[in-house]
DNA sequence: ATCGGTGATGTCAGTCAATGACATCACTGG
DNA sequence: CCAGTGATGTCATTGACTGACATCACCGAT
């Protein structure tokens, strides 16, 4: 056992769920989660940049992700191709272990404008990333904007409809469905 | 002559531009702010709900003055069509004389994360104003969020080209040019 | 074995955003 | 002339966030 308990940082996370879900985001200190995580407000600071960002720690990995996923498209795919695989691939993330959490998290952030914010500027990220990983497929800039911004409203809305759904749908199911209507939409 | 000099609140957006451009936003203190346009920081606070906001103080305005253009739009207009009127009636917001000011703005909003954010959360708040009155033209749901999400997209697109335009080209010109484009990507 | 470096954490002091409570006082209507 | 109102000032406080410095188990080199 070393000098510290490991993974302060996933404590913190914890911490910070729970007592955002219980007391609002609001009616929480930076204090009361390093307290409950058993360190300092100080180590928080060291491990998220601030009070929202303890909420969104797996969205580089999840990004980072998809914009594999885009890249390992076969070279012939239409954009929208591609970034149907990126969309998927998400779907791993998203297991059943995760459901419940996902669904706490999600009602904390609509239910807080400060978070919602945040979760806003990731999707931007999000979206911007995409599109530079679908100009580097030789994808034209405008056509790369729009499909990209698709892909990222796809995984919005299919998130929304998974935390939304019975426990037995997994994700993947429910983003082909979203492809579905966007497609019927489009034609 | 009253007790006060008149339009507190429109010093301190000046005097929060003038700031935010020389400084920063990050190296600005509300409380020098509220100096320079002559009242103390609890006055700022009394005007503008935190220290991004005194930058975002006409959206609402603008809001409504595109819910009132799409509900004025003849009950026969496409949802498109009535989105289109809705960006279009932005026109008279952003005539030559605040062009400068706009660039100014956009500058210091695009380098600091915080204000990212908040510009986000005000271009959510437009989409869902125009899906809600598109809803109350009947539209169908999916229909009402596509057409409201694409006519902020081509505010925010448009908005963007006329701040980099030559300073004869009206903003109206512009969104027609975006929607010209637009025409041609889903042709 | 031990010695010095490293990394994660604690401690402390400080800045600044934001809010509540209360005071002030020119102006206004009666 | 007087009571009420509204915009502002003053004061105190909380809490997010940061910088500087101290601590000390661990680990690798000697």
């Amino acid at each position: 056992m070393g000098r510290w308990e490991p993974d302060a940082a996933g404590r913190l996370r914890e911490a910070a769920m729970a007592l955002y879900a219980e007391r609002g985001y609001d009616g929480t200190t930076v204090a009361e989660i390093a307290d409950r995580a058993g360190v300092t407000a100080r180590t928080f600071f060291r491990h998220f940049a601030d009070k929202r960002e303890v909420l969104f720690a797996g969205s580089e990995q999840l990004e980072q992700h998809m914009v594999e996923a885009l890249a390992a498209a076969p070279a012939d795919a239409t954009p929208m191709e591609a970034v149907t695989a990126a969309v998927l691939a998400t779907a791993q993330f998203f297991d059943d272990i995760r459901r419940d959490y996902s669904r706490r998290r999600a009602a904390v952030i609509m239910s807080t404008p400060e978070l919602r914010e945040r979760e806003l500027i990731k999707m931007a990220t999000l979206t911007t990333s995409l599109t530079d990983g679908l100009l580097e497929r030789g994808v034209a800039p405008d056509v790369a904007a729009l499909a990209a911004e698709t892909g990222v409203a796809v995984f919005r809305v299919s998130f929304e409809r998974w935390i939304a759904a019975p426990d037995d749908v997994p994700i993947g199911d429910v983003i082909q469905a979203t492809l579905k209507t966007l497609a019927g939409l489009t034609a």
